[in-house]
DNA sequence: GCGATTCTACTACATATGTAGAAGCTGTCA
DNA sequence: TGACAGCTTCTACATATGTAGTAGAATCGC
């Protein structure tokens, strides 16, 4: 499943709390983006069609609830990123990381910590 | 700088070794793409206007090189989708790519290794 | 009950992206 | 010296993406 910018922005508002209707959408968006009310429910529609969402009734006003969840839209950009400027390799991504971004110790910390105890399969949200 | 899908592939080809032709490009293209020379060409154009690759005649044939760097254009396409979906953070994606991915014991390793010995930054193609 | 507000469903439109055809040049080889 | 092959420049066009207006239905506040 492929998202585009504009997605993102609704769907990183959307799971932060479900099922959402287009208003509480509208003022989760970061503060920079000002988007016309239409132009939200325009994405809802696409992304519904698409089936990252589903929208369904209360009353007769539309509330929307991922069926993409973030962790696989996550899983499928980090993906096509390493397809597209990694020759689909994950390690030379992660050494990139590593060598481009200044770490804190602390993250240092997590990460090792990480690594230590291997595929700690954590959070389904 | 961001690149396109597609703009991605003729990237690729044209870092692996430069200058080169359109027709060496083409060449390079991965084994499942099938894009008319024109379609290159094009491409190459856009690059082009964008500043990523510079375009120069050798007799009357347009060889090209890039301008963007490999690891410029994937630090931005790392800095993009950390923003877009792991809210700007490094952390958090580095996490998710390490809990995600079944590392094999040699990566692990060497990530290790990376983080152990820090800052090692390497290749400067 | 009625005006103001808010939704919904449709439609619109500019720009970006993927993909390529057409026509004209030029060099080459018989 | 002409036919062919490969290159160049232009133009074209469909689909995707970002962004929103309009009109009519529903709802809220008094």
């Amino acid at each position: 499943m492929k998202l585009t910018e504009a997605e993102w922005q609704i769907m990183n508002a959307l799971w932060e709390n479900w099922p959402a209707t287009a208003r509480q959408i509208a003022d989760r968006l970061p503060g920079d983006i000002k988007w016309a009310y239409t132009t939200i429910k325009t994405m809802l529609t696409r992304l519904t069609d698409k089936n990252a969402v589903k929208e369904s009734k209360k009353g007769n006003v539309a509330v929307y609830e991922p069926i993409l969840t973030r962790q696989n839209a996550q899983r499928s950009a980090l993906k096509s990123l390493a397809n597209q400027a990694f020759d689909g390799a994950f390690g030379p991504l992660m050494h990139f990381l590593l060598e481009d971004q200044k770490l804190s110790d602390k993250q240092k910390e997590d990460l090792l910590q990480a690594l230590k105890t291997g595929e700690q399969k954590g959070e389904q949200e």
